[in-house]
DNA sequence: TATGAATGAGCGTTCATTCAT
DNA sequence: GATGAATGAACGCTCATTCAT
């Protein structure tokens, strides 16, 4: 039998799977809590209700844990952030409002907790984890500006946008997104206001489009 | 004879001062490398070339020798981040020129092995020790925003730049800067050509006059 | 097969509560021959055969290691100790031979290493850990006294004794016991002849009896 | 020169042995307070008001510290208690009345803070400095029994009092005052009322004279 | 397979002690 | 002679990891 069963059942391995995954998500918010080093494997265990033996016949050890724990988490970052510049594929009419939607949805899913978190994580422990870069960074910007750079390319091809080097103008305009909101969030450390949001993605709009736009 | 001696116990307590500074600088360097909750204090005495006890003598505790170290090393960064956009203040003729230089020289600035460790520990730590926000982000950006904003609103009022809002123009014209070299310098461990940075320092400025020049 | 077993883990928890009676035995032993400063939780570990962490799974911190430690040695001192003047509550015809008795019986409880070890470091440590009074010193002489000046009540009312306040008297009867042993015992550092005790003992009640009896 | 000069002069060495018995002072009472592991050379030094090698260059190290610390006080609570008794040597007419006077003189320096202390610390470190038997006990209850006895066998020469062996009967009345006062103050842990502490000292006497007396 | 119990290794911190001044 | 500074050694405690069940 191939098809794989969804429920928490005894037989097949989708069970076990689902514990893993149970593990890593509470690996990763206990370590987003904690910090690598702080985080003990028994706190997890706790917040993942097994014991900690458990965790080891799941995963080899602590570093494991970790790098599994970020990688899964990334990646449900990765796609909601990759979701937000999607729209820009097919902008329709307004491009102005098309980036600005992107901006305002990039902006959301850069507050998130996790998305903090996972920076966080990633900036503590690149120098025990340089593979971090690989699993994390891909996720967290490089996919991002990979598509984002696509849409401009194409909007530049079809004479919507006027842009030398699509790559370098996608980190451009993340980058007027996600700097001036570290800035004023303080790395994720401050609350920030709707307004203050709406006020830099409408900036970073504006210049973006005053650098490279056509109209 | 009056030439300070380095001699420790001479010329007063310089020479205290110094081993104290020695110290903050081993501890930097240990933090740099291998973050705060996995430098060990025995590793930064022997870094420092001390016994781990001096290093209790000079610092109450693990915390605030990280304090001290993050505060000495932000102090450092500060001052040439800083002097990067003092250009800006008498522009002269050329204003392209002038962001031109700025920007490459903030981009050294930012480039520095220094300045990457004060900006990853900083992210990593910040949850743990929320005071590294006054110290250290100060230091990093904030003096550095707040000078540039004062010097893009002098331009604006004499009429070379035409900007709504300083601070956010400022904010926008470092990130332009730093984002982008983050991006690809992939938090400071990899290294970055010197043709990729002139090429990100001057899209920066072709971006930033496009969006606030007035030519 | 229904004997208990004292194999580890086998017949419920039976196991883990061995191996906690057996470090708290330990940790006794090695108190009384260091003091409570002086011991490390190091030497415990070793005298009671078990790695140092498992003390701490089993007791929280060196404190209550020392607390519980206690306990259990006053729990084991306090039976015999009561036990000696038990003879009292129906002395018989020959109130000396009971009294002389009880002396004896005392005096040997009072002789035990564990009985100076406890008395020494309930004096020791006292200010540091003023709990001590009511788990100690109840088993050590709280309840002696108590029971003794039952007795000694008893007799008064039966014509006996003729006794003013039969605590104080109690308390003086287990005073010309315990006293002049300790004195000559030096606290229990120095062994103390046979003959030397029964004199004690005897010239104990002598005194008593010359004081409080009617004969 | 060979008188002993009182004032702290820098010629002689009246001043330096001034400065030897200040710092032994000040270790008593630092001793007192934390117990002699707890106790560190740098408080005493503080509470001594001199620098730290300055004890070593007074005593070789933290043990003698510690010995001649405890002889010194020895020495000052030996004084009071023997002086307690001395009134025996002449008792005068009535003899229960210098009984008394003896025992609440006794009854005082056994509840003052030094003898307390004193009791404490030997008690404490007995293990690690057996010697402590010599300096301490001698001085706390040696001497005084040893006078006593040489009175009891006085007076018992006289006809006063009717006693076998003055040294037992010695150590009698000195555990009839010492050990009720020892049970009620708790191991000096506890106030001990002034009528509780007459109570105990006119109970000493009267069972001590029942005993012995030929009235 | 999952778990309670046990351990080896290591860390932050303190302190008695010694030089150089 | 007295002191500030420095250190080697130790201790309490924690944690990742592994057996025995």
């Amino acid at each position: 039998m191939t098809a794989p069963k969804t429920h928490p059942g005894r037989t097949g391995s989708r069970g076990r799977i689902d514990k893993r995954e149970a593990i890593l998500a509470a690996a990763f918010r206990v370590f987003a809590r904690k910090g690598f080093a702080n985080a003990c494997v028994k706190d997890i265990a706790a917040e993942a209700k097994v014991a900690k033996p458990t965790i080891y016949s799941h995963l080899d050890d602590k570093d494991a844990l970790f790098r599994e724990a970020m990688a899964a988490a990334a990646e449900g970052v990765s796609a909601t952030s990759a979701a937000a510049v999607e729209g820009l594929r097919h902008p329709g009419e307004d491009l102005e409002a098309a980036f600005g939607t992107a901006a305002r949805l990039l902006l959301d899913s850069c507050l998130t907790e996790s998305s903090h978190a996972l920076r966080r994580l990633t900036y503590a422990e690149l120098p025990r984890f340089p593979e971090l870069l690989d699993t994390v960074r891909g996720a967290l910007n490089g996919r991002l500006v990979d598509d984002l750079a696509g849409h401009v390319a194409m909007l530049s091809v079809g004479g919507r946008l006027r842009v030398g080097d699509p790559v370098l103008a996608a980190e451009q305009f993340v980058s007027l997104i996600t700097g001036p909101m570290e800035i004023c969030s303080a790395m994720g450390t401050r609350e920030v206001t709707a307004e203050k949001a709406a006020e830099v993605a409408s900036a970073a709009v504006t210049t973006f489009l005053a650098a490279y736009g056509t109209d």
